[in-house]
DNA sequence: CTGCCTCGTCTTTTT
DNA sequence: GACGAGGCAG
């Protein structure tokens, strides 16, 4: 970027950009679409608004989703400007509500150093909620039971609201969630936590609640900038039509065509919403790509054509042709990676110019991940995961988290649950129980009841030893908290709990937990409470141990992505938004993964698909590949599915290669629909079916049955296939029957008749 | 009573 | 391939 020798006025901008970076005061909505420059349009304003227009950083909030594109803009800003501004509000939503909460929570009924629950721990708390008010958790999923609750809250519906409006609901799962979301929610509030939508909630309830404070703030936020504004949820929405007021200086970034967070509850019709809320808004589109060549550019446009409901717009190319967009198909997902990691070889030998960072190979899933870091490793080509297993979810992190948790908030008992019998103290499940009933008799909380273990009736001894040693930790951690900071809490901690010992003691991956425990006693030593706190002010009563875990919560390893790395960036299509690479891979172009077979159940989910296809097209700048694998290992299973029907609109623009496929007569087995297979007496395990000349005959044996389509059994009477598994002779149909509901049946018996209506 | 083992289920994407 | 539930041995 050379933004930064460029003098403000110079930059170049083209005609649609200077509309929107000379935007002053009042309602802007730019629809910017991939690859138009919309940071730099961002960024610009910004600087605008400083330089030209006088405006105190400190008025300014942009919010944008992601902490990597917060810290993009942020450093953007910085360089344009020689400095970053002091006092600019640049952060995530999630990051903006938390700041915002530390200052007003009390209000709203917790501390100012409440807990912020990840989305594993709002998982075990459903769990319990569950339990406490007789919702089998083996009969409703508890994923199932958070997302209903995620979405209530995305959408403004408290918990006393969803009761009442689904008490009497005819769908089972919402009657049982109005149960559990309201004690799921004031079990968070006892124990000062807050889940991640409750960040968003929050701030707006206080907003809407508190006039003094709503004046306070939306004098506070004179400018205020939205990015990726397609991806906002109904609370979002709120947050910002609360802050902007009537006054409505706001300009928000978006592009229909990559809202690919519907599933979080992320609502495209905030862009019509806009328009109407803000009817005189000001509205720029760009639709010149700075990106991609034409032929890139080509394949995508030709890609997003096919959904309907969008706003219409074609980006218009910028560069030249470039080389033709390649599809590959391989026989196995091991020759999949394969290929990929030598024509990334290749194409460096070619091209010297490229390094390992200009690549980029993009996924549906994290789990394609592994043959992927296989191949890498093997023929070590340098490379960087980003995302997949958390580094702040790893069992080893969460669990001297958690001690640091309890010694913060000892009111926090998800955190007491992980702590207490870590390393072993002897403390299992009934001397838990013992303890809990022991707690509720003196009206206690747990953590004090172990305090006091020494009075509680029916404790083995080890037990009861274990948790007064327990509880002594904990306290006396407690009180130096108060004055030392948490990299020395932390690094005493873990010499004091023998943790790497005990680590390293457990063969083979104990080095790498134990390093990782190292590392996170590294990022608690770098941690600078000012990061998180601006103003001494709203650093006033919290610890540093208090902030660092606030910021912890809300850092994710996406953010961990290196520009600079000499390495191949290997991520999933979601992760991948917002930026840009020389060449690109987007891999698993099957039916079923991509789109993913789920997506076909929900409205709209082919379509969200499909501009997820989008978004990982767009990111390539000179070079795209697109590949599928034949057979792919997925779940423990093999499953076949034929190219994603994605690919259909580039027949005829893209050049095609195969790698370890058996030839095979067309038009056998071109059904769309993939299948899965047990892995086990499958002939795919034995060594004959190797990467190459594969499936032959596999296909042709498949029993032609479709998920989708009708047919007729003798006591049940029609339906239709909603699920498909299984092999030959095992192979099996889940049919969801008319008025009868869903049997699983093995095809074999169930003489099922074809072709009904 | 705790801890280890096996079994079965389900696994999309992320702040 | 991960996690929870449930069973069993020490």
């Amino acid at each position: 970027m050379t933004d930064s020798a460029e003098n403000l006025s110079s930059i170049l901008l083209n005609p649609e950009q200077r509309e929107a970076v000379d935007h002053f005061e009042g309602p802007c909505l730019v629809l910017a679409g991939a690859g138009s420059g919309k940071t730099r349009v961002l960024t610009t304003r910004v600087g605008r608004l400083i330089l030209e227009h006088g405006v105190p950083p400190d008025r300014i909030l942009a919010v944008t989703f992601t902490n990597k594109a917060a810290g993009e803009m942020r450093s953007r800003v910085a360089a344009m400007l020689g400095s970053e501004p002091r006092g600019i509000w640049i952060s995530t939503f999630h990051a903006f509500g938390a700041r915002l909460l530390r200052r007003h929570a009390p209000e709203r009924g917790w501390t100012r150093a409440f807990a912020i629950r990840d989305a594993e721990q709002s998982l075990r708390e459903i769990r319990k909620a569950q339990i406490s008010v007789d919702v089998d958790p083996q009969r409703y999923a508890p994923r199932a039971v958070r997302e209903a609750i995620s979405r209530a809250k995305n959408e403004l519906v408290a918990a006393e609201a969803f009761a009442k409006r689904h008490g009497e609901d005819r769908n089972p799962l919402l009657r049982r969630v109005a149960r559990v979301y309201p004690v799921y929610q004031r079990a968070l509030k006892g124990q000062d936590a807050m889940d991640f939508d409750d960040l968003l909630v929050e701030p707006v309830r206080l907003l809407e609640a508190d006039d003094h404070w709503r004046d306070h703030y939306r004098d506070a936020f004179a400018f205020i900038l939205v990015d990726e504004y397609q991806d906002t949820n109904r609370a979002q929405f709120r947050l910002l039509e609360l802050l902007a007021g009537e006054r409505g200086n706001l300009m928000v970034v978006g592009d229909d065509d990559q809202s690919i967070y519907g599933w979080r509850g992320a609502d495209v019709g905030n862009i019509l919403s806009f328009e109407r809320k803000y009817a005189g808004a000001r509205v720029v589109r760009l639709e010149r790509n700075y990106r991609s060549s034409g032929r890139i550019l080509d394949a995508a446009n030709r890609v997003i054509r096919q959904n309907l409901h969008r706003k219409e717009k074609t980006m218009r190319p910028h560069r030249g042709g470039g080389p033709p967009v390649t599809l590959l198909e391989a026989g196995s997902e091991r020759e999949e990676s394969r290929w990929i990691v030598a024509e990334i070889d290749r194409t460096m030998l070619d091209r010297p110019e490229l390094g390992h960072g200009d690549f980029a190979v993009l996924y549906r899933t994290n789990a394609q991940a592994r043959s992927l870091e296989d191949r890498f490793r093997q023929r070590a080509v340098p490379y960087q995961i980003v995302g997949g297993v958390r580094f702040y979810e790893r069992r080893e992190i969460q669990d001297l988290l958690a001690y640091l948790r309890l010694i913060a908030n000892p009111r926090d008992m998800d955190a007491f649950d992980r702590a207490v019998n870590y390393p072993r103290r002897g403390v299992g499940r009934k001397t838990l129980t013992t303890l809990g009933a022991y707690a509720r008799g003196e009206g206690v909380d747990l953590f004090e009841a172990a305090a006091g273990a020494d009075r509680v009736a029916g404790l083995p001894s080890r037990s009861r030893l274990g948790l007064l040693e327990f509880a002594e930790v904990v306290r006396r951690y407690g009180e130096r908290a108060r004055r030392d900071p948490p990299g020395e809490l932390l690094q005493d901690l873990v010499s004091e709990l023998g943790i790497l010992e005990l680590l390293r003691a457990e063969g083979i991956e104990g080095d790498d937990r134990a390093n990782n425990a190292l590392e996170l006693v590294a990022a608690a030593e770098e941690f600078e409470p000012e990061q998180v706190a601006t103003s001494a002010e709203d650093r006033q009563g919290l610890t540093d141990l208090d902030l660092f875990l606030q910021h912890v919560a809300l850092v994710t390893d996406l953010d961990q992505h290196e520009d600079g790395a000499d390495a191949v960036t290997l991520m999933t299509l979601h992760g991948a938004k917002g930026l840009e690479f020389p060449v690109v891979f987007v891999v698993g172009l099957e039916e079923g993964l991509l789109p993913l077979a789920r997506a076909r159940e929900q409205l709209g989910g082919l379509d969200e698909e499909r501009r997820l296809f989008y978004v990982g097209i767009t990111r390539a700048m000179d070079k795209l590949y697109l590949t599928h694998a034949r057979r792919r290992r997925r779940a423990g299973q093999i499953s076949f599915a034929p190219l994603s029907s994605f690919v259909d609109p580039l027949d005829g623009i893209v050049e095609r290669g195969s790698v370890g496929v058996a030839r095979r007569p067309r038009g056998l087995g071109g059904r769309r629909e993939w299948h899965r297979e047990g892995t086990r007496g499958s002939p795919a395990d034995s060594p004959a079916y190797g990467d190459q000349g594969d499936e032959w005959g596999f296909d042709q044996d498949l029993p032609g049955y479709v998920k989708g389509e009708r047919v007729a059994h003798s006591t049940f009477g029609s339906g239709t296939i909603v699920e498909l598994s299984g092999y030959g002779p095992d192979m099996k149909v889940t049919v969801d029957f008319d008025g009868v509901g869903r049997k699983k049946l093995i095809v074999r018996y169930a003489q099922l008749a074809r072709g009904f209506p």
